[in-house]
DNA sequence: GGGCGCATTTGATTCAGGACAAACGGCTGG
DNA sequence: CCAGCCGTTTGTCCTGAATCAAATGCGCCC
């Protein structure tokens, strides 16, 4: 893998990684193309990740393709670091997407030393609290129920703006939700013809938010 | 709740969380009754269990009765730990159930102190790993993939028994699946038709299975 | 030991979501 | 500016699992 060092690539954007290994951890960033793999299931877990711009998705993939994607990635999320010294999952990047890196090793033990709020058990607690949720929502939630679960997650991690702008296709919203992309389609469709949202732009994937009780009495 | 003392209730049965605990921490057993009540969504999380017999299931419900079934704990499994300072599912008793029970930060504390393989994020770290799995079954396996998936892991937990007695009931299985009671019988009953296993016993909760091979192979 | 109740199986039917197919529309590159 | 290519929507049909409904069979309690 290319990694540009530290030096040659500080930006101006900082965020808990940098913040948190401060001047003891070498910090690189790298840029993904569309698609790009980050790593693969099974390879060795030699550095984390915390996404500057775009979006990462981590999934796991049965022997005949079959998809099951974890989670979503945004600005400022870290990821890699749940796994042990191998990647349980694979990950790659939704959209063209900047990560900053630095080895796992390091980090890992900068944060033994710590006893902030920001250590390794929250942070794999946090993923596991959201696996948690997700698995009541795979096993028993109904497609309109999924779909508008999501939306409202997504709003919560973008901070509820006017107009969310959804980094990620039908097809990965689908492979989330453990549903097929026409019926993502379908209930989004759905919802838009219910007034509880609206799509803006010329793509479909700007969406705005009308009715966020709504939607979240859906969400049983 | 009611927790009898260390010193009148300890039994032979030792396990890691006596063990880890050592004479640090005061360590109690308490016994439950089918279908009691551990703890519950939303309670502040004081303490740690450790099965001794019997089994433990986790949950999630939704607001009409509809459950998801996170994880079986058997004997030997540590839970309640996981989560933060509340409780983020609810815990009941498949059969009646032994447990071992302790103060959860004075655990901690021991867990901290230590840097043993035995530490807190290598036990939440199997836990989100279970999860990663397990959504990967919820979302994308078919009815007989996921009951094959759910025969081999009870297999491989209880060390690969002759006869596999199981705990919990066809309805237990179908909400840890994503399924009804009636498609897990249906599916089971396929594999039996199918020589993959056998029931033995009087009750249909003593399975033998006959094919371990063909069973890994219907689980993708 | 007999009868009641619960768990499980099995059968018939329905239905939510999947699969296949076609149309549409915006973006891209020649 | 046009053509081809995706990504998405929409339509139709199909199917796997859910639902509804008995029947069976075992354990338990009286």
């Amino acid at each position: 893998m290319l990694v540009r060092t530290n030096a040659l690539t500080r930006r101006s954007i900082d965020g808990p990684l940098a913040t948190l290994a401060g001047d003891q951890v070498a910090c690189s960033e790298f840029r993904y193309r569309r698609g790009a793999e980050v790593f693969g299931e099974g390879e060795p877990a030699e550095y984390a990740y915390q996404v500057i711009s775009g979006a990462i998705r981590t999934y796991k993939l049965l022997s005949d393709g079959r998809r099951q994607i974890n989670s979503f990635h945004l600005p400022g999320d870290i990821f890699g670091l749940e796994n042990g010294r191998a990647h349980r999952f694979s990950a790659d990047a939704v959209v063209e997407t900047e990560v900053r890196i630095t080895r796992r090793h390091s980090l890992v033990d900068v944060m033994k030393r710590r006893e902030t709020e920001t250590n390794l058990v929250d942070l794999v607690t946090r993923n596991l609290q959201h696996a948690e949720n997700h698995m009541l929502l795979l096993g028993r939630k109904t497609a309109l129920e999924k779909v508008a679960a999501f939306l409202l997650e997504m709003d919560e991690r973008l901070a509820h703006p006017n107009v969310m702008v959804l980094p990620m296709g039908r097809r990965d919203i689908a492979d989330y939700l453990g549903l097929t992309l026409e019926t993502v389609s379908r209930a989004l469709s759905s919802l838009r013809d219910e007034h509880m949202l609206r799509f803006d732009g010329q793509t479909q994937r700007e969406v705005v938010l009308l009715d966020r009780i709504r939607l979240a009495e859906l969400d049983s």
